[in-house]
DNA sequence: TATTGTTATACTCTATAACTATA
DNA sequence: TATAGTTATAGAGTATAACAATA
């Protein structure tokens, strides 16, 4: 059982770590540490229903939410992985009988991914479970701070995206606090 | 190059799924967007010193914090992964020469992890990289919206911890729509 | 009996590099 | 030349189950 108070840093954080933001590194760490408990959680919801992996329920339900078959290379792009990953993780769904694969009628180059019957199933069942524990974990905000929230991480989205496009500013090195 | 705005769910969303929460689904679909895209920014910029894998890291990070070595259990709880997860993981460290395993004095089940040289190196180098990142990404916060920030993400933890320790209550199911 | 850690086993995810086919 | 996908290769992370040693 893990305490479910903030992470904080400690109190030398800020002569330890010269031009560092101590609540942004506690941001940091409590985003992740919320986000890691909570797809867990939805993780152990999907699994008592059918043991398919987050990569390939989240493959699935890109093709099934785009209500088309799609090529293998717009997937790998909304999954953020690469294309050789991709054709892992359908060879994966293929196998399972969740996915298959069926030329492009106009570029030979391509492939087009469709959903089955089986795949449809998994992700109508899934779907509701993932929505319904999404609204029982965000149930002790408001409506307001819901929406603030979404906002908040888009911004910081934002910069994300700056800063994965630049090369990184090189940060002043740590200084070492004596210990006992 | 991923858009930077925010997910929506679409507009049948209240009437495909009974009972969920929109705002709920799209913070679930944001924060876990805005974790993933921050979290491979900040194992690009780790990859630039080491070639250290995320989680050895994270376990590198707790034995240098506690500040004296821990048994392997300890460390597992606070990674949130299985002792046979952590004796692979420690595997890895140990080869690297990163950590090495000792006898507990006291309770001969019992091995203590310490820190090398060498991984305290790592993580002396990969610290202020880490939380330069964090103070990059979430510098377009102002200091009250990273405090509030903060408390939100611990009353999620709350919740999902909650969850964690119950049994889920059966969502309604999904209500199709009609699709072109 | 409960706790700690390891072994055995297996699977998934992921990436990079080299390659083929096609546009 | 650029794009789409596969193959080959490799490594890491993770889990469950069975087990040994110790408390």
């Amino acid at each position: 059982m893990s305490s479910t108070e903030a992470i904080r840093v400690g109190p030398g954080f800020a002569s330890e770590f010269p031009g560092a933001v101590a609540s942004s590194a506690e941001v940091l760490a409590n985003v992740v540490r919320t986000t890691t408990e909570l797809l867990n959680e939805v993780q152990r919801r999907r699994a008592a229903i059918a043991p398919v992996s987050a990569s390939a329920f989240q493959a699935l339900a890109v093709i099934e939410g785009a209500g088309e078959a799609l090529p293998s290379h717009v997937i790998a792009d909304r999954l953020l992985v690469s294309t050789a990953s991709m054709t892992s993780l359908l060879d994966t769904l293929e196998r399972r009988g969740f996915a298959a694969r069926r030329p492009h009628p106009n570029d030979r180059r391509k492939i087009l991914v469709e959903i089955t019957d089986d795949g449809r199933l998994v992700v109508d069942q899934m779907l509701p479970v993932v929505h319904a524990a999404a609204t029982e974990a965000f149930s002790g905000l408001t409506e307001t701070e819901r929406k603030l929230l979404i906002d908040v991480l888009t911004r910081v989205r934002g910069q994300v995206s700056e800063m994965a496009a630049s090369e990184p500013v090189p940060p002043k090195p740590r200084r070492k606090p004596k210990r006992a």
